[in-house]
DNA sequence: CATTGTGAAGTGATTCACAGCA
DNA sequence: TGCTGTGAATCACTTCACAATG
């Protein structure tokens, strides 16, 4: 999705079901069951339809089962799925059943708050270390964290086999932030800062844009401002 | 994209070119190329090629092209686009030459980083006021604002003219609030908190959330660690 | 017999490749 | 000549609809 190339071509190309290929929007969608089905779980739900988890998940049920069918064949049919098994594959095929360790650079309102977030541990990302090239801030405590330094990166990523960094920094210092993170061996990133980064292949760049997103709703509210004044103008110049 | 039927029908329905409807894929890029055509702008660039827009905006230049063919013909062949000229189109398009008021509901760790967020203003995105539920926190003051009480927010939403929210209570919260929101009138809303939220078919929701955007990256970052294992699986399995 | 799993059809987005134009 | 604008081809995703089945 990210990086420009993605070059899925390992031979055999027109593949149904053969080598592990979930298309993209299919993983993008996991995580959303994966939440659904533990607040199924959670309310002591055992089993459910496509139909039930659909709507937990906010999805038709066509999508959900043909989404679960890229995973396996983990329902029963005229019953449903088990809902704790299929939430144990579904997190096994994410990879929520190992730990991955997370850094995240750029210590200010944001990445405070990214700091403090309960959503990593929880769902297996042990944040590893906060950085900040700002000396005053260094050694400040957040959480039960420490600020470090950045020029710590490369010590910090070795040392805890970090593979995911996090980007909260202003837009200008995001490529040299990325450019060291890739350099000290991080190979997904999730950034925040309003800036496109250039990465080599082998990294995964996910892009999180508070104001892009605004601008997208402000896109369809004034669309639906001027919903009345279209019509108008589709009956003057349509019906021909 | 995000409420369930879209129901786009106006009369017309297979329309090249005619009521102006943009596709839903190229809006969501709009914004990334206006702010490359304002960083261009910054640097004094007055001209730029399809090439070297897609360049700055991290895509490819045949999709940069026919995205901005469906809001006019605003280049000019041989030569390239007037980097000013085409900015103001893309922002009256988008409709950020008008102003916006938001209301942020949710003054916790990423409520108080997206009221200090300067992005925002600078776009156009009023933050007409910050609201939370526990009594403890209204009356505090964040930036310029003071956090008001979620029980204002009919006469907050009337008084500005509020059309967009932002929802960064925790996930319990979140219904009830976008349903307050909905009820006081505002028709757009951008939800942080991690739940599926249930809307009249008129209002518009983006989801954004952290976790599964990591998700998504361990889910690659699971694939590229099991690359090697994969290619010999391919071996055994393939080439029959 | 209710519900899954999935081919096939439908819809939308991307990329190609080149005619048209300044 | 160089670069835009765009049909046509391709690719990806969604939805339909139903045969398979516990």
């Amino acid at each position: 999705m990210t990086s420009e190339r993605s070059s899925r071509k390992g031979g055999r190309s027109r593949d149904p079901r053969g080598e592990r290929g979930i298309p993209e929007a299919t993983v993008a969608r996991l995580p959303v069951y994966l939440r659904a089905l533990t607040s199924l779980s959670d309310s002591e739900v055992s089993t459910a339809s496509s139909e039930d988890l659909a709507t937990a998940a906010g999805v038709n049920s066509a999508k959900l089962r043909k989404d679960l069918s890229y995973l396996g064949t983990y329902g029963t049919r005229g019953v449903g799925y088990d809902v704790n098994y299929l939430r144990y594959q579904i997190a096994r095929e994410i990879g929520l059943t190992q730990d991955w360790s997370v850094v995240i650079v750029g210590i200010g309102n944001l990445g405070h708050a990214l700091a403090n977030y309960s959503g990593f541990a929880s769902r297996g990302f042990q944040v590893a270390a906060l950085l900040d090239a700002d000396p005053d801030r260094v050694g400040e405590g957040v959480g039960d964290l420490k600020i470090s330094s950045v020029d710590d990166l490369d010590a910090i990523v070795r040392d805890n086999a970090v593979s995911i960094g996090v980007i909260a920094t202003p837009a200008e210092a995001a490529q040299e932030v990325c450019d060291r993170l890739v350099a000290a061996g991080v190979s997904s990133i999730l950034n925040f800062a309003p800036a496109v980064l250039s990465v080599p292949s082998h990294v995964d760049v996910r892009k999180v844009d508070l104001s892009i997103e605004l601008q997208i709703l402000a896109y369809h509210e004034q669309r639906k401002a001027q919903g009345g004044l279209a019509d108008l103008a589709d009956l003057e110049a349509g019906a021909v």
